[in-house]
DNA sequence: ATGTTTCCACCTAGGTGAAAACTT
DNA sequence: AAGTTTTCACCTAGGTGGAAACAT
């Protein structure tokens, strides 16, 4: 019976608040990072489809510099222009997802996955577990990566570094890896916002950030 | 060379918080129950020992009845008398540690395993993960389990449910499975203190229930 | 000049016991 | 009468952008 065999379908991952994120893109996302580490926002989450619910699976996101170019804002021109080179790219800009590994059921089943734990840092090298070092004022992409696996005995951390080799030019492609990138969800580093638009949709959308939304009558 | 062989050190579970676990112990542990849920305090951590570091285990809390009795609080001798038969015990009292399956290596980098994302409720059955199902003025004995596993695909909750059977009466037992109980960390479940003694420690001893603490000058 | 760090008021989010209301 | 539920003020914990201080 030809319908016994599973189809292989494709395993998909959809970035979620599109919307939010293509508004941001549309003003040029900025991103803060601090010693300590902050927080994306908006932030990464996506739903994965087609995963098989009995196998399990590591998913991971990283940050690629876009170029090797150093950028500044052109306040008059509402700009961001290039500056010069870039500096050398940190290493360590990996972060796990810290339900890794579950089985495709679970992933599937939570709905959304998050990536909110996730802190951007301009350490040299990040300390703290769940910080990606970025240089500031560089321009950088996200990826999310379903890696799947059989190895429960591994350290996920060496499962991805060595899976992440595989993406390299000349090598050969892991059939275990899948790679899913968002345009809309390019971002610059900053320590500090440049465009004030971008500040205000911050507020806009950041429970966080609601303490100056606006001069609020004193209640009383 | 006979140093080749790994002694097979046995797993080991300690208790954290010892001290704090008797005090209260000493007057009578008591654990608020709601239908929301209600986190245990103390709450119950340990550090584990000679895990292997390459191998995964399951590590789980569950609690037991100490007996079939319904206990009532009798003020004028403060103490716990039987107050009659005990309810039919309720399924699913089980509560996996949200890092697993981890190594042995991550359980025992950690340093302390802490449990204190578990929450006690008195719903019929847990609708939310990450409760557990008691009853009402019964007593109950929490234990840790560590389970040794190489199967990374068959979701945690069911190698528990199934390794769990093994400690049954005349079952054989698993050797996978390692099972702690402290007995300082027995305690007594209502819905509203009945010693105002454990009172005063819960306040004196949680951060969060600081805002009783005393009548405090009145600042600015 | 330009970019970074530190500190802070203002939020969100959620863990407490007390007290009142409710149930049986 | 005894036990449960709901609500709430008071906390802890921590995520924001602003402003001032600092660094280069």
């Amino acid at each position: 019976d030809i319908f016994r065999h599973k189809p292989a379908l494709e395993i998909k991952a959809d970035l979620c608040s599109k919307d939010l994120w293509r508004k941001f893109h549309s003003l040029g996302t900025e991103m803060i990072i601090t010693k300590a580490g902050r927080r994306m926002f908006p932030t990464v989450k996506v739903r994965v489809q087609n995963l098989d619910p009995e196998t399990s699976y590591i998913i991971f996101m990283d940050i690629l510099p876009v170029d090797d170019k150093r950028y500044r804002y052109v306040y008059h021109s509402s700009q961001w222009t290039v500056a010069g080179a870039g500096d050398p790219p940190l290493p360590r800009s990996t972060y796990i997802h810290p339900d890794s590994p579950a089985s495709g059921q679970l992933w599937m089943a939570q709905g959304v996955i998050s990536f909110d734990k996730l802190k951007l840092t301009n350490n040299r090298r990040p300390v703290v577990r769940g910080q990606v070092s970025l240089h500031s004022m560089h321009k950088y992409q996200p990826r999310v990566h379903i890696l799947r696996t059989h190895d429960l005995d591994t350290p996920a951390e060496a499962q991805v570094l060595v899976a992440l080799q595989s993406l390299k030019k000349g090598t050969v492609p892991n059939p275990d890896l899948y790679t899913f990138s968002f345009p809309e969800t390019k971002f610059t580093t900053v320590t500090a916002y440049q465009n004030q638009q971008i500040t205000r949709l911050k507020i806009a959308s950041n429970p966080f950030a609601k303490g100056f939304r606006e001069a609020s009558k004193p209640s009383r």
